[in-house]
DNA sequence: AGAAGAGGTAGCGTTACGTCA
DNA sequence: TGTGACGTAACGCTACCTCTT
């Protein structure tokens, strides 16, 4: 058997409610109700599913420095023109102090073994860009910055003794704790990067900007997986507890439909207040109860006047006396009578 | 004004490597 | 010492956007 919810009074809020412009853990989210719309505008670290969406929109942006602490996609995008304008005498993929004048071809079997320049697209570009970053950093730079991450692991160290065999196999480099922290703390700030971020970023931290922008993916990867663990968990519950809740109510329409079928119920059902008429003087009683059911408790029988009461009694005793007299009809239909 | 191409980024899935029990 | 599980750096691909031509 199926309850409508409209018989139960019970309502699943479906629309926004709260702000969502901070970190939402289980611990406080679970309190709330369940949200499953997207709200009207949000800017989270950590959006959830449900939360994210994409705000399109075509205004422009005209201040770098608002540009530079941009912090989502939207805005990213928005001044992505900016920073272009900004970089366009500047090769994002070049080191400021670059003097590349080492073959490329040499370091790029070496350090990105599977870069291929023949690829298209997103692909080609990306090789392009480590091929340049290599080259960038023929001058011994980059490789030494890469030997100093390789190093600096903390417990990595050494693990790319295959520099030189290494060339069919892609290389992973660990990243020091100090270095892990930094990026931490730039995506709890931000979690995603524009060029001049991941320049400076990668710059401070001896990485190459790739480097940087794989670790901020694989990043909001993480976060989000996190997220749906989150969201997974705080739905689990939620499903539970309309299932409970779905069936206590179930099993107090089947006692009240059990009560409402009975007899009994009519019997100990009393109307809040009681006209009682005596059929054959119209005469009215009044007998005022005591609401209960009014005040939403369970309904009680209304306890009516112990005086009217008793002086209904004696006056219909008076009159049965009488009817036995004079019989009567008892579907003759009484005058109307204003009930007010 | 609209189309096409280039350049850039994010998301997603996958792979491969390093670490640890 | 070998091995499987796990975390994660890196890659390949696609979709989308903006800008330029």
């Amino acid at each position: 058997m199926f309850v409508e919810k409209e018989d139960l009074g019970l309502s699943l809020s479906l629309c926004s409610s709260t702000s969502t412009t901070t970190t939402t853990t289980a611990e406080n989210r679970y309190p709330l109700q369940l949200n499953l719309m997207p709200p009207s505008a949000s800017v989270s670290n950590n959006p959830s599913p449900f939360l994210i969406h994409h705000q399109k929109t075509n205004s422009g942006i005209t201040n770098w420095n608002e540009a530079f602490g941009s912090s989502d996609r939207m805005t990213a995008e928005m001044y992505r023109g900016e920073t272009r304008s900004f970089l366009r005498g500047i090769d994002v993929n070049r080191m400021p102090s670059t003097t590349a004048t080492i073959d490329c071809e040499e370091e790029v079997g070496v350090s990105s073994p599977n870069s291929t320049v023949s690829s298209i697209s997103g692909n080609k570009r990306r090789s392009i860009e480590r091929d340049t970053i290599n080259c960038s950093g023929g001058d011994g730079e980059d490789n030494e910055i890469e030997r100093a991450s390789s190093r600096s692991g903390g417990n990595g160290g050494g693990m790319n003794s295959d520099d030189e065999d290494g060339e069919n196999s892609r290389k992973k480099l660990r990243l020091s704790k100090d270095q892990s922290a930094i990026l931490e703390e730039t995506f709890k700030e931000h979690n995603t990067l524009n060029p001049k971020q991941k320049l400076a970023l990668a710059k401070q931290l001896n990485l190459r900007p790739r480097q940087v922008e794989v670790w901020f993916q694989n990043r909001r990867a993480r976060t989000k997986l996190k997220q749906t663990e989150v969201d997974c968990e705080f739905l689990k519950r939620c499903c539970e507890n309309l299932t409970e809740e779905n069936r206590r109510l179930q099993k107090e329409v089947q006692e009240l439909r059990a009560l409402k079928l009975s007899p009994q119920f009519y019997m100990q059902m009393t109307p809040p207040t009681t006209l009682t008429m005596c059929p054959s003087c119209e005469r009215v009683a009044v007998s005022a109860s005591t609401n209960a059911s009014a005040a939403g408790s369970t309904p009680a029988v209304p306890a009516p006047s112990v005086a009217a009461e008793a002086a209904l009694h004696r006056h219909h005793q008076q009159m049965s006396a009488q009817q036995r007299a004079l019989p009567t009809n008892p579907w003759a239909q009484a005058p109307v009578v204003s009930r007010r």
